[in-house]
RNA sequence: GCGCCCGUAGCUCAGCGGAUCAGAGUAUUGGCCUCCGAAGCCAAGGGUCGUGGGUUCGAAUCCCGCCGGGCGCGCCA
């Protein structure tokens, strides 16, 4: 069922039509007024047209209200009374409330779906995230990347894309290496700092432990296969205490055994886009967009990290991931052009944007009033371990997630530890619990069949309204690949709620009016716990 | 120096394919529980949207310069 704004907007453009078939015009903005004076749609297309038509925007408008007024009214969704014209040329319209409330309906009927879109062609995505070699502890950069990357697959799956959730880490480079020293020294006993520690070793506590299990102190080889499964299999721990999950690990050694990278090399080479200087290979990535060209083979033979990268996503197209979205930190914006450049120059045909990027600026987390940097277990960085173990894992997602991916954040932890009003999370949950509460109270008492035509107070059409909104919020957070939106709109979903909670009572004795409430109640329950659950965080029926 | 990102209320941040875009939360101040959960609601004060130009009938939003901040600029990953 198309809602109020999608008729609007169809109604819109075959006025446009009609009063101007040569009007060249993208699209017909439609937008949701603040202010109720407004209407409850408007749009500024008169505006737009005007010059195109030679003609006063209130003049454009007139005529577009008059080609469009019979099919706004037989369509239900006005009355002639509710179009207006205002300020330079807007066009409003207040919409009928039995309209506003098939919201309601719509949500009732579908549940555990209401907001679900139907993507018009279903597509293999992936999204690759975390993706933290296993040389320490995760850290909260890697929490914010597992809330982003996790609501990024929700609200592609919610859109019914088929959705692959991907890690990939490098097991057997040089700072594996470094690790496995490190872990080395430790089981001599050597400290950090002291004659025989390793060049810019790992430093954290949680060497100590490890170097503890460690026997055979010689077989470095062995200390690495330990190091590497020990801090893998906490870093799974960490990602399962926060409710992220993934379906495919790639390890970078894997790209070497199979061949991969060899075959990447040979079809650069192919492509005639290399050269050799200096005794190295280059790849001619400016070519394609690069300040600089770039090293393949070095002169002692061995790769750059670049060829594993380009192999890999080379990987990624040919598994036939239609979309794949890479979520990384900022200090890899330079890796974006190079993979880009390195996928063109094998000529395979993969769109030039592939792979999509979204990069988040790095979370500075404060406590007390100062910057917290450094944590014991890791030594040199505050972990997500740290931040799930002071607030939750909850208020960890929720904060990470509702911020745009490239603002900087402050992570404030004792704003989020507190359990009342300045925490964005209780209050959305809070929202979810009173509603549950309600239901609760009935007890045995029937909702009784509701009849959506009680509701007729502003607060509770304007609730209904917001809740048509949710589909397309969903929809547009995905195509914009920010869950942020989400979160903000679930914020005023649940203060709409609020206020309303506190104006109206929801059990009155009216038992038509009590199941008409009741029904929209439960219709904000639907949206809410849907938002909630594309942003990881979950929805209490008590608190 | 070059490239990318950011600069909106005391603080944390939305809005940025132009108009109906000066917003939310928090903090401050004052109200609301004999009544479905006060982890809530209602109200007030608070900003030249970093700055200077440009485009436009109209700019927080688009373009250019400058200032301030972050990140990157390896034959490291």
């Amino acid at each position: 069922m198309a809602d109020a704004k999608d008729i609007f907007k169809k109604i819109l453009e075959d006025g446009v039509r009609t009063i101007a078939p040569n009007a060249v015009v993208d699209v017909v903005h439609v937008e949701r007024p603040k202010n109720p004076d407004h209407g409850d749609l408007s749009t500024n297309i008169a505006l737009q047209l005007s010059k195109q038509l030679k003609l006063k925007p209130r003049d454009v408008a007139e005529k577009l209200r008059s080609v469009s007024t019979a099919a706004l009214v037989s369509e239900g969704l006005t009355t002639p009374a509710g179009i207006s014209i205002a300020g330079p040329g807007f066009l409003n319209i207040k919409v009928n409330p039995d309209f506003k409330v098939r919201s309601i309906e719509q949500a009732l009927r579908e549940q555990r779906n209401f907001g679900r879109g139907k993507a018009a062609k279903v597509e293999k995505m992936q999204v690759e995230f975390v993706s933290a070699n296993p040389t320490g502890p995760l850290h909260v950069g890697h929490g914010r990347q597992a809330a982003l990357g996790d609501a990024i697959a929700r609200l592609l799956e919610w859109q019914g894309h088929a959705v692959t959730r991907e890690y990939y880490y490098n097991d057997a480079g040089a700072q594996i290496d470094k690790l496995a020293w490190s872990v080395q020294a430790r089981a001599k006993g050597i400290e950090p700092g002291q004659t025989g520690w390793p060049e810019e070793g790992y430093a954290g506590e949680y060497i100590e432990e490890i170097a503890k299990e460690i026997t055979a102190v010689e077989n470095l080889d062995a200390i690495r296969r330990h190091a590497v499964a020990y801090l893998r299999k906490e870093q799974d721990a960490d990602l399962q205490a926060f409710g992220v999950k993934f379906d495919v690990y790639v390890l970078e050694s894997s790209l070497y055994s199979e061949g991969k990278v060899e075959q990447a090399v040979k079809a650069l080479v192919a492509s005639g886009k290399t050269y050799e200087k200096d005794g190295a290979l280059w790849l001619r990535t400016t070519d394609f967009g690069d300040d600089k060209d770039r090293v393949v083979r070095k002169s002692d033979g061995s790769y750059t990290y670049f060829v594993p990268d380009v192999a890999y996503h080379v990987t990624k197209w040919r598994r036939g991931f239609a979309k794949v979205i890479n979520v990384q930190g900022t200090d890899h914006h330079s890796t974006v052009t190079r993979v880009r450049a390195g996928l063109q120059a094998l000529a395979l045909g993969i769109p030039a944007g592939y792979p999509d990027y979204v990069l988040h600026s790095l979370v500075k987390v404060v406590r007390g009033g100062a910057e917290v940097k450094i944590s014991k277990r890791a030594g040199s960085y505050v972990t997500l371990r740290d931040l799930i173990d002071w607030v939750g894992r909850d208020a960890v997602r929720f904060f990470l997630v509702s911020r745009k991916a490239d603002s900087e954040f402050v992570f404030d932890v004792d704003l989020a530890r507190e359990k009342s009003l300045e925490n964005p999370v209780y209050y959305v949950q809070y929202a979810h619990a009173r509603v549950c509460s309600v239901f609760a109270q009935l007890g045995d008492a029937r909702a009784g069949a509701a009849s959506l035509e009680r509701l007729t107070g502003e607060k509770e059409l304007a609730l209904a309204s917001r809740l048509a909104e949710f589909p397309e919020v969903a929809a547009a957070a995905a195509q914009e690949l920010a869950p942020h939106a989400v979160a903000f709109y679930l914020r005023e979903l649940a203060a709409e709620f609020h206020s309303y909670y506190n104006s109206e009572r929801i059990l009155v004795d009216d038992e038509a009016l009590r199941a008409a409430r009741l029904a929209l109640c439960a219709a904000v329950r639907h949206a809410l716990a849907n938002g909630l659950a594309l942003l990881g965080v979950s929805a209490p029926e008590k608190m």
